[in-house]
DNA sequence: TGATCTATCTCGATA
DNA sequence: TATCGAGGTAGATCA
């Protein structure tokens, strides 16, 4: 195998003592220290010290072109953002081929959400029905439109999390379609598995209701639904 | 060194061919792979794929414990959270001390960009005077409040990048301090590195001026002046 | 402890 | 390519 196709093809740690400095949307610093230094198949490096699972100390995403001289790494991107590792001292220095990732399966995001209750409007009130998800209009798609028992339209907003800036979404639409005489007069819902205290302050002075969604409850009924089939 | 001061001083880097399973405030599942674990002093644990810089595929924050027990890793939080790790294979398991982190210093951010303005709110426009930084209401600080060269109010929102969220919050700012009679009228400029061309259309539309920010710009005014001195 | 806000946010979808 | 919105956002700050 090439140097080159090993240099693309694996993971790299590296624990070091090192001082790095990044200058791109910012400018950071990090003072001499031992870390961890992690070289990725992609090109891509992070800079981990021996706290919190998430976030590196320093890092540079790929694309990104690594170079190796004299113990300073520099790492740089299209951008111009620059990585600059300096070696001091190597305690560790490892490569592993570990090939391509089958990737994550997710569930329980806001999509499915919006399935589910469009699947189940009548979670809304008795007699509702779907007019369609992901309603276009000339500001983005409402995530539903629907009629509740009367014909009256009704928009809904689903978010995972209510917050006030999702108020803020549906109160712009609701306004949009309240300027179409087909739909006119069209009220909102803001749906959510939960609902922040000031999300539901500005709602409700804005004639918005609120609902919060029970994800496993509406689930659970999909479910039943199937095993009638 | 006692057992349990290795298990909280260390970093360990696993190299192993394993399923996981997060069960949390989602659901996700990682099919059999080759990954590195990474275990850090704080108990925090990361799965990491061969790609990307920033994001692990899975992981789970501190504070959280960790079982180990016949290959399989469980490692729960506070809130009920769960990673459930199986290991089939271990190709790499090493550990080290890395110590206490220094720590990062950064420049650029929000805070400075609203000092630099604060010191320099002639930039807005000749003859313009600070009221004050941090102007406090009843639903949050305005980042800044000052008069133009007529004493006329102007409320004056900051952020690096201004998206539309920005503009609904300096509108709501503006709302609340129109109702003061010692200071009305308020006007709004909203101020960014960048401004994004929805906000810009919105702002402009709600009578909100739009001031683009260069921070180096800022900074050299603020260096020109320091060097007077 | 809870609410709010920032971030070198990252990442994916989309126009 | 630029923009937009979601995220297991995480992490910090402040009440």
């Amino acid at each position: 195998m090439s140097v080159e196709a090993v240099r693309l093809g694996v993971m790299r740690l590296v624990i070091a003592r090192c001082t790095v400095d990044y200058a791109g949307r910012l400018s950071a610093h990090l003072p001499s220290a031992l870390r961890l230094i992690m070289v990725k198949a992609d090109g891509s490096v992070s800079i981990h010290a021996d706290d919190r699972a998430y976030k590196p100390l320093n890092w540079m995403s790929p694309p990104c072109s690594l170079k190796e001289e004299d113990g300073t790494w520099t790492v740089v991107n299209k951008a111009g953002e620059k990585l600059i590792i300096s070696i001091e001292e190597t305690i560790h220095d490892s490569s592993h081929e570990l090939g391509v990732d089958p990737g994550l399966v997710k569930d329980g995001v806001e999509a499915h959400l919006q399935e589910l209750l469009a699947d189940r409007i009548t979670t809304l009130g008795a007699g509702w029905t779907l007019v369609r998800r992901e309603y276009p209009t000339a500001i983005g798609p409402v995530d539903i439109l629907c009629r509740d028992s009367d014909g009256a339209t009704v928009a809904v907003e689903i978010k995972r999390r209510g917050e006030i800036d999702g108020v803020e979404q549906l109160t712009r639409y609701l306004e949009l379609l309240n300027r179409d005489p087909l739909l006119a007069p069209v009220r909102g819902i803001f749906a959510a598995q939960e609902i922040k205290p000031q999300a539901k302050v500005l709602a409700t002075d804005r004639g918005i209701g609120c609902v919060v969604l029970d994800y496993d409850a509406l689930r659970g009924v999909e479910d039943d639904k199937l095993k009638l089939f």
